[in-house]
DNA sequence: ATGGCTTCATAGTGAAGA
């Protein structure tokens, strides 16, 4: 079962090469953030075109989550529960006897900003939801964008970057109470070659010169991690034109 | 190097992203 997880930055723009990557890829399972579109624009003709169900959480202008698979999505859920919040930034569905959870973490903007303090809350709201999540759905994937990069290796110049909205001490403390609930980051499970991102600023020439960070992730649930066999990030689609400044992540699992 | 690009928004002297 291959899944994948993908800021696109608007699936307006984006939806071209999201059909091509489908293509391409085929994976099990999509999940998309940064949607940008209304649910009543929503894709759900050419995605089925494409051979995938979706199910989705749209807004204007900002935030947007959406599970696009090749299978029914069942139990499918938007929010959390435990965290209301006008901005549409989760979605869970269950697929293949998998539990499939897509965020949209926000971004903070920066440590001093009322942005950061909702971060950090929606975060917090973020652990207590996979907590019940976990215990109602053993085999659990959590997949997206969370805007955090967990580790200096997961960043291009972490002096640049110490301290700063993305990397600060808070925010990875957030990130290794996640895992403490028996998730693993996929991608750690594997020997990896350095110095490997899955977001590049769009200005300065930050993809040509490597100047990334590693902040889309997907990890798996205890009950799942001797299952994935190989987990990478796909720099493909970010050489386009007209890129996401996101490339897809993506995991796979066996039985 | 506090900008540099891209999106959606509106028509800003923009806001937000990461």
């Amino acid at each position: 079962m291959k899944i994948a997880s993908w800021n696109v930055n608007s699936l307006k723009v984006r939806l071209p090469q999201v059909l091509q990557w489908l293509a391409e890829h085929q994976p099990d399972v999509l999940g998309l953030q940064e949607l940008k579109i209304e649910n009543k624009v929503f894709p759900v003709d050419e995605l089925l075109e494409a051979g995938y169900h979706a199910c989705f959480a749209g807004q204007k202008t900002y935030n947007g989550v959406a599970i696009l698979s090749k299978n029914k999505p069942t139990d499918v859920t938007i929010q959390m529960a435990n965290f209301p919040d006008e901005q549409q930034r989760v979605i869970s569905a269950t697929i293949n006897d998998i539990r499939i959870v897509n965020v949209y973490v926000p971004n903070g903007q920066s440590v001093d900003s009322d942005k950061y303090q909702y971060k950090l809350s929606w975060l917090s709201g973020l652990r207590d939801y996979l907590k019940q999540a976990l215990a109602d759905h053993p085999k659990l994937v959590i997949m997206g964008d969370f805007n955090i990069a967990p580790t200096d290796s997961d960043v291009h110049d972490p002096k640049a970057w110490e301290g700063n909205v993305l990397v600060s001490e808070p925010e990875r403390a957030a990130w290794t109470e996640l895992l403490a609930l028996g998730l693993s980051d996929s991608f750690r499970l594997f020997e990896q070659d350095p110095k490997l991102y899955s977001w590049w600023d769009y200005r300065n020439l930050g993809f040509r010169r490597n100047h990334g960070l590693r902040i889309d992730h997907l990890l798996v649930s205890d009950a799942l991690r001797e299952k994935c066999v190989k987990s990478y990030i796909d720099k493909a689609p970010r050489k386009l034109e007209r890129p996401s400044d996101h490339a897809p992540v993506v995991c796979e699992l066996i039985g």
